[in-house]
DNA sequence: GCGGCCCTCCCCCGCACGGGGGAGACTATC
DNA sequence: GATAGTCTCCCCCGTGCGGGGGAGGGCCGC
């Protein structure tokens, strides 16, 4: 029985270059594809894959995020290989220390890929035996790495906060999106501020042009 | 006769994503593949593409070289697709100074990625709004909001005002426009006042919501 | 030559925006 | 009861933004 892995990564071209890398093997199956950390969840529990292949940096929900989520409310949970373009990225750390089982560069032959698909889904966790997880599990505790922690918050809209954001995306001013949910404007100034700052845009612009990029909004 | 493509990246993963989703296309055919730029000038005298899918970034002999240098060394030379990760890369801008027909950024739909081939190979410069906008119309009212683009058109934005709409759908302020356009920043508010009153937006925010309806910019 | 368009730059001016604080009320969780 | 998170509203304050109007130079077509 071959191995079913699920890809997840905001950019379809990543997503295309994977699945024709593993699908070239007869051992290996692609049994779906995701774009973001969202539609994963309920993605992973219909396909039931052995291996999720899953970007760390992506919109709204990112990797991290997903993976404890994925790993806290399954019973039988599917492993998690991450897929990151920098090998020496934060997210990289915060992720296994979430509970992913391995770590793969996007640089890496198409043999390496394959070969750590299958030794994920063996068990094997690849190039992070046990001392190395624990090394990062112990990097970032204590509220170390601010960095990486505000990244992570910037993931975490709250509803009210999405729901600004959305107005935003409509074009709508602070006094009219104030009247459309009947609160005052510093209050919607607050859920801005509060939106760009998670989002790390400099301008309601900036935010707006991540909406769109993200998928939060989409045209037409 | 379909249109012949040459992919040239370092990370094999995005060659099998490009090809993957090139392949695809009946009217579209691979004719091969390089990991630099070094290798890239042998391989066109000898396979002859339409088109050359180039990465910027890339060791030994980066995008911006190899675009001089088959340009300036072939007699008649295949189109450049320069293909990047970042949006702003300031790369890309060499690149094209360079000669490069047009730019695409990776995380682009598949269908974008088709389209911009065969534009290319078709001869036009995916740097002027006229294509940009064709690609829009293509993707009919999936891609693109029928009455933002109907406002698109109607505003016969010119040059000047198209640039400085995509610089503002980038999320630069008119000061970085305007260092950007080497011009002062005066002229930007010019520009954006102009283009507010043709597109009848009331601030940049709803520009650049006018600009990702109508499809004239494209969200990854 | 002349008008028209475009690009460039300048002035004044009002204001919405965004940063940086703080604070009370409600809910949930432990 | 304590803690944490969210939603709500308030203050001050600087500035980037956009409106309105004007002006010179380059290029084109009539």
């Amino acid at each position: 029985m071959p191995v079913r892995v699920l890809l997840v990564d905001d950019e379809p071209l990543v997503r295309a270059g994977l699945r024709a890398v593993l699908e070239a093997q007869p051992d290996i199956e692609v049994v779906g594809e995701a774009a973001d950390g969202a539609t994963v969840i309920p993605l992973v529990r219909q396909v039931r894959p052995d291996v999720v292949a899953m970007d760390v940096r992506m919109p709204l929900l990112d990797g991290i995020e997903t993976t404890r989520t994925l790993l806290r409310t399954m019973t039988d949970p599917p492993k998690i290989l991450v897929v990151t373009t920098f090998a020496n990225d934060e997210y990289v750390y915060e992720a296994l220390r979430a509970g992913a089982d391995g770590f793969l560069l996007k640089r890496a032959r198409p043999a390496e890929i394959v070969h750590a698909v299958r030794l994920i889904a063996e068990g094997e966790s690849l190039l992070f035996p046990a001392s190395v997880r624990q090394l990062a599990a112990e990097y970032g505790d204590g509220g170390g790495n601010r960095a990486a922690r505000a990244r992570l918050e910037r993931a975490r809209l709250t509803e009210r906060e999405s729901e600004v954001l959305r107005l935003m995306a409509r074009g709508l001013s602070n006094a009219e999106i104030a009247a459309r949910l009947v609160v005052g404007t510093e209050t919607v100034k607050s859920h801005v501020s509060a939106v760009l700052g998670k989002l790390g845009a400099r301008d309601r612009t900036q935010a707006v042009i991540t909406a769109y990029e993200s998928g939060f909004v989409a045209p037409g």
